[in-house]
Formats: structure tokens, sequence, C-alpha cells
DNA sequence: TTGCCATGTTAGTTGTTCTAACTTATGTTG
DNA sequence: CAACATAAGTTAGAACAACTAACATGGCAA
């Protein structure tokens, strides 16, 4: 049998408890002690792998950007270069994590103080940021789409991103209840991507 | 002189204190300890006002909704009813807002659980979006623009709340350090609101 | 086998939220 | 205006979290 004085995979069992808890209490006021208790170990055994509480929410953090770029190059890769399902699928991959792990997801879009360049947290954050641009850029390089294509990107994550801010805020339902989000969005990417005049006045 | 066993104003000194030190300290894991000290008072003392520390923490967001909603009207009244500016100007407010307390704008923006629906974070949290919403409905109305005036507001509330986010966690930096957010918005918001096509095929 | 050192432990410090029991100022009322 | 009820402070302390120091254990390498 396994004696238990060594825990073997404690660093990855604490982060993986940190994120549970931060999804199941909402919130990162987790405390570090329930994540302890819940890898079975004391409540100073993390500091054999961390330095601080932060570089455990930091780590959680930047595999939750790891986790995402992988959802999107999964589901995009269900569709050929170029294709425009893969735009969508980027975009609802993006907001069903949101809903799925809303605390998680507003902890990555927390700027953290004393941040380095290298750190990991940035470097899984501007991969998965680079993902989602790139993925429209080779859209319209394809596609041939006129304009600037890097303007056009950022402006489908900016409101991909808010979609997915406001709605695990409940911000929609206070003001709109019987709104269609995913319909609002669809509309609006098309707008800002393809060329759908309202009206010719 | 005054005696100083009563406070007098502890109430609102506290709310402020607690606004101060949550723009200090960039999160929502400021002490109230510490605003106690700034207001001069024992650690007991926020209990006789608040239950919880949660209720300070609502008050100053519900404050910062108000002041929100303050500095749109007073933005927007400096152009008429109607005008294209008004839009332009409490979008400006939005994302100005943001930047001067981003820590604050997070709280605002991040749900609180167990929050009634007769909250004043409720309430003023739905007068502040209503008013954004009302500004884009009543530009739709007065110029006759076509389609679902409704969607076409959440659209615009949606990227420039986006815009805002990604602003003050400074997630374009990190992918897209030259470009000019504003011009960003500014092109997006006419694509969505004004028909403005990119060029005719 | 022996000893090093990575990784665990217990015990204790500091700081935080919140409660209980006590104190002081204030304003109302006979 | 005296008396007291009450609002709004206080100190003391409980419970708990983050982190440190000093000790314990066991796996690995010479």
């Amino acid at each position: 049998m396994k004696t238990s004085y060594h825990h073997g995979e404690l660093r990855q069992a604490l982060i993986d408890a940190a994120r549970l808890l931060i999804k199941e209490r909402m919130g990162n006021d987790f405390s570090l002690s329930d994540a302890c208790r819940r890898a079975g170990v004391s409540t100073a055994a993390p500091y054999r792998h961390f330095s601080d509480k932060t570089q455990i929410i930091n780590e959680v953090v930047a595999q939750g950007f790891a986790d995402m770029t992988g959802r999107f190059r999964t589901a995009a890769s269900a569709f050929p270069p170029g294709a425009r399902e893969r735009i969508v699928m980027v975009g609802q991959v993006y907001l069903t994590f949101a809903i799925d792990e809303p605390s998680l997801f507003r902890m990555m879009f927390s700027q953290r103080p004393n941040l380095s360049e290298e750190d990991i947290v940035t470097a899984q954050g501007k991969a998965c940021f680079a993902y989602v641009i790139q993925e429209v850029l080779d859209y319209c390089t394809i596609n041939g789409v006129e304009g600037d294509a890097q303007m056009i990107a950022l402006q489908l994550w900016t409101l991909v991103h808010g979609a997915a801010s406001l709605t695990i805020d409940g911000d929609y339902a206070k003001v709109a209840p019987q709104i269609d989000i995913g319909q609002m969005i669809a509309l609006g990417a098309e707008r800002l991507l393809f060329l759908l005049p309202r009206r010719a006045g």
C-alpha cells in the first residue's frame, strides 16, 4: 500500500481543488485551507510547491486559458480553414466556457498586479487571445474580406467577450430578459464581419 | 470642539474609505479593518451600520452605478436628443469610468450571489443599464433607424462593455499594443448603428 | 548502509471578520 | 431640567485564513 506521508501529485491536486472551489464558491475568495482539506494535506503543505496563494491562483488561471484555447482548437477543427462556421464555433465556445465556469472566467480576465511579462498566465492568455484573432484573420485572408482585418478581429473578440461578461453577471436579464443572446451576437457579428446593410436608405 | 466618541457620518465615511481602498489596492480583497483605521474608528464600529462586509461592498457598488448614471446624464445633456454625439459621449463615459476605477468597475459587474430583486445594487444597476439602452432607443426613434432598436442597443452596450473590460485588464495590450481602442469602438459602433458598408463588393 | 533533501507535519504569529458585553452621548418626555 | 432609552461608539475575544519556523519522514544516490 501507499504510505500517505508523501502525496506525490500534490501540486496538481491543489490546483484542481482550487479550481473546483472557485467554481463552487463563485469567487476568488476561496480558502486555501479548504483546498488542503480536499487534497488531504495540512495547510502548510502548499508552501512546498507554491510561494503564495496568488501563485496557485495564477496556475489555475493559466490552465484555464490553456483549456479554453484547447476547446477553441477542437471546435474549429471540425470545419475547414476559411469556413464561416469556424468563427461561429469559436464564439460559441467562448460563451459556453464563461457560462460553465463564470468565476474562473472572471479571474482570467481580472488583471492581477505584479504580473511579469514572462509569467505563465501572460503567456497562456496571450496564446488564447492570439488564437481567436488569428482565426478571424485567416477568415478574412481566405475570403478576401475588405478592410482592416486586425480591426475586425478585435471588434468580434470585443463583442463576444462583452456578451460573455454581461451574460454571466446576469445583466442582460435585468434589462432585457426576453432577448436571445446567441442571436444578438450572431447578428452583431454578421454586421461587423460580413457586409449586411440593414437597408439601402 | 466636537467630542470624538460619536463620528456622526460614519456610514458614508466607511463607504468612501472602502471605495478608496478598492481603488488603491486594485481588488475586492481590501480589508474592512483598513477602512476603519481610515475613518478613525474601531473595527467593531461598522457593525452598527452594516450587517456584513458584503453589505458595505454592495453599498459601494450601488453608489458606483449611481455615479456612472449621473455622468452619463451630464455628458449627454450637452447635446440635443437624437444627436449622434449623445451616443458617442455615453460610450466614452463608460470607458473612462472603467479606466478611472477599474476595480470598482469589475466589482460592479461581478454578480454577487444572494442578491435580491429589491436590493439597491440591483436597482441602481438596472437604472444604469436602462439609461444606456434608452439613449440608443431614443436615437433610433428620432432618426428613424430601421431594424430592431432594442437589439441594436444591446449590441452597442455589449461592444462598449467588452472594450472597457478588455482595456482595463490590459488584454488588448497583450495582443495588439498598437491599436487605437477608441477608434476600434467608434468604427464598430458605426457599423452596428449606422449603415456603413465596408465596400460595395 | 548512510545520509541528503524533497516533501510532508505540527505549532505558532499575525491579521481579518464578526460577536458579546460594556460605555458614552444625545434627544425625548414627564 | 432630570432621567432614561437608545443610537453609536468601545474593548475583549472567538473563529479562521495565510504564512513561517522548526521538526519528521521517506525515497534516492553514492
